[in-house]
DNA sequence: TATGAATGAGGGTTCATTCAT
DNA sequence: GATGAATGAACCCTCATTCAT
């Protein structure tokens, strides 16, 4: 991690615009054709001033990722657990979460190619998988002891199959399959995580 | 397609070498890390034999692909229609899929960060999905009309999505998770297709 | 022509370094045997210091080629014209082209080399000749309007052969002959425009 | 100079169609573009074969130079000396050697980039000239003996002059100009002739 | 003689990174 | 903090030449 200066106010500012034209480029052109002096040029500033406020390409990637991350998780804010009823929650959060991941479509195939490459972002997604995860499976395991869920079902099992399927469907939907709708979308994943829990 | 010509017994061997050469190459460093000369080491011959046979990398990397497809894809030839339960033929069909994933699991990594980037990549691997896609909608509309499936599935959503899900999880599980067991995996991602499906 | 910026003083200073090393290199080793690296090793700078200033050896040879000419083509400024007589007028021209001429004759086998190659060197060359042939013939119509050139002389073609003419000799004497005496070329030289013309 | 072997019919066969597809191919590809490989394909036989004729590319072009250049000038037979008169002689040697040029402009381009890098081809095509200019000076001499030709007129600089000239302006008009005529062209030229040496 | 796969030195070009201003 | 010219290691690709068949 880059622990640069950049206290002033107008370092700041520069460092924001660079995360910003990053961001743009990497959309643009993908993690590997993203040159540096794109990034720069971009952001109006020279090649050094990079290097005052990065250490390299995939430093501004890392940090540009915790941003984006924030950005689409942190909208799936959970409403009062329990208040409504399981279908209408698993609805609302996965229209929240197409809805995000859309929004983020391009840079997210940059996030998929850092995955596969760069050892430490398989560890980042991870970590923020394990959390959703362990969100759902509490649901789950509430859905259960409230007799809606059937009690053969393993709630670990079914977050950890549910998630993966959630994350690949929007990303064959909105990276490869230039989907455009988000309701039927939503209708589409609900039905599958019903089925899948034997709700409704 | 490359032009170059190779007729000879000794040159369609080489040829040979260079494919291996650069699928362990690449499995070993990944797509972009992978150097020409890294291959031409790897097969014991000289970096201008190279191009003799594949124009420049992606052609390697394409006609690679070509060949681990046939080879992960070719293994699921489908028993006696019909001749068995769907159940049985559900948990075999990914039995196989696995096995074979698995087998080739550190490729395809470098196929998904190829897809992520090469243009045509992504084609390829989508008219392989179409065939397996509208083989399962068949399978599926065919126990509709014996009863065994539930006349509201749409065959062609179920497909789609049950295919997804099939491919990111074997993804997670051994190109990520290092997941080892091929049986339990099986059985678990049956489960999933059943219930989805309102067999059992 | 390149987009490269270098718009400080020390990014010129380089820029005229490597014109010049690129010209003493070319006269040296020739258009093609002539490496980057060799330039650059002239010149006293890295590689990559040269794509900083310069497309490729072409792109070069083509600034280098507009320099030249000016340095040739800029001596043979006219006197008063009718101020002389034509023979003066004639020798004086002609001294003043050979001595230049044989100053760069070295680069001008690398233009020549060019010419026969690029496709757009011989544009460059023919638009200067354009201009000076159109001189000449002025000069020729000017002599005939007072009566010291014979009517039967058509200023156009006489300006192109004697042009022509001129040009050659002075390639094969300088460039191919290695002759290094000006005043007897500039005598035979004149002596054969003279007789051509009806001069003297 | 290569010495090989080739005694055999098929192996001078051979080699009259490597010369044959030599000079296509560096007509129309150059003398540095042009590669073995193209050659060796023009004239359907394998790589190998060529270094069975020749030492190398510059070994097949000078070849080719000799046996061009008896196609050229061989045609320059002169009639009877003094049985015509001289006007009518040095019509009739121009005309051929224009026709001759201009059936060869293509290659003669590959000679003009040939003889500005390579140390040979200069001392084989001075050699040619001096034949010429000697056969001129001769023709000159006897003008002069027999009062047709004005004594002050030097033969040998003469001679120079008006090789080099005609040399120069074959060259301007089929290899650069792409100008078609035959007929005015050696007008013009026998006319630059006929000023110079005063004769008509 | 003829073949054509194999060789590998050699050259062009890129671009992340540095550092003097 | 900001600049942008300079650096040079690294990589791709070509093609003349060889040699086993």
């Amino acid at each position: 991690m880059s622990e640069r200066a950049t206290t002033t106010t107008q370092g700041s500012r520069t460092r924001g615009a660079l995360l910003r034209a990053g961001r743009r480029v990497l959309e643009r052109k993908g993690l590997h054709k993203a040159r540096i002096s794109d990034i720069t040029k971009e952001a109006d500033v020279s090649v050094g001033t990079f290097y005052l406020h990065f250490e390299n390409k995939d430093d501004l990637f890392r940090q540009l990722l915790i941003t984006v991350e924030d950005e689409v998780y942190g909208e799936l804010v959970p409403a009062e657990p329990g208040s409504v009823d399981p279908a209408q929650r698993i609805r609302e959060t996965n229209r929240l979460y197409l809805t995000a991941f859309k929004r983020n479509a391009a840079f997210w195939t940059c996030v998929e190619a850092a995955a596969l490459e760069q050892p430490d972002v398989p560890g980042v997604l991870a970590e923020r998988n394990r959390y959703y995860r362990s969100r759902t499976e509490r649901a789950i395991a509430r859905w259960q002891a409230a007799g809606q869920v059937a009690p053969e079902v393993d709630p670990a099992t079914a977050a950890f199959l549910l998630g993966a399927m959630t994350e690949r469907l929007a990303y064959l939907w909105y990276v490869f399959g230039h989907r455009e709708d988000v309701d039927q979308a939503t209708e589409d994943l609900t039905r599958l995580w019903l089925n899948y829990l034997g709700l409704d």
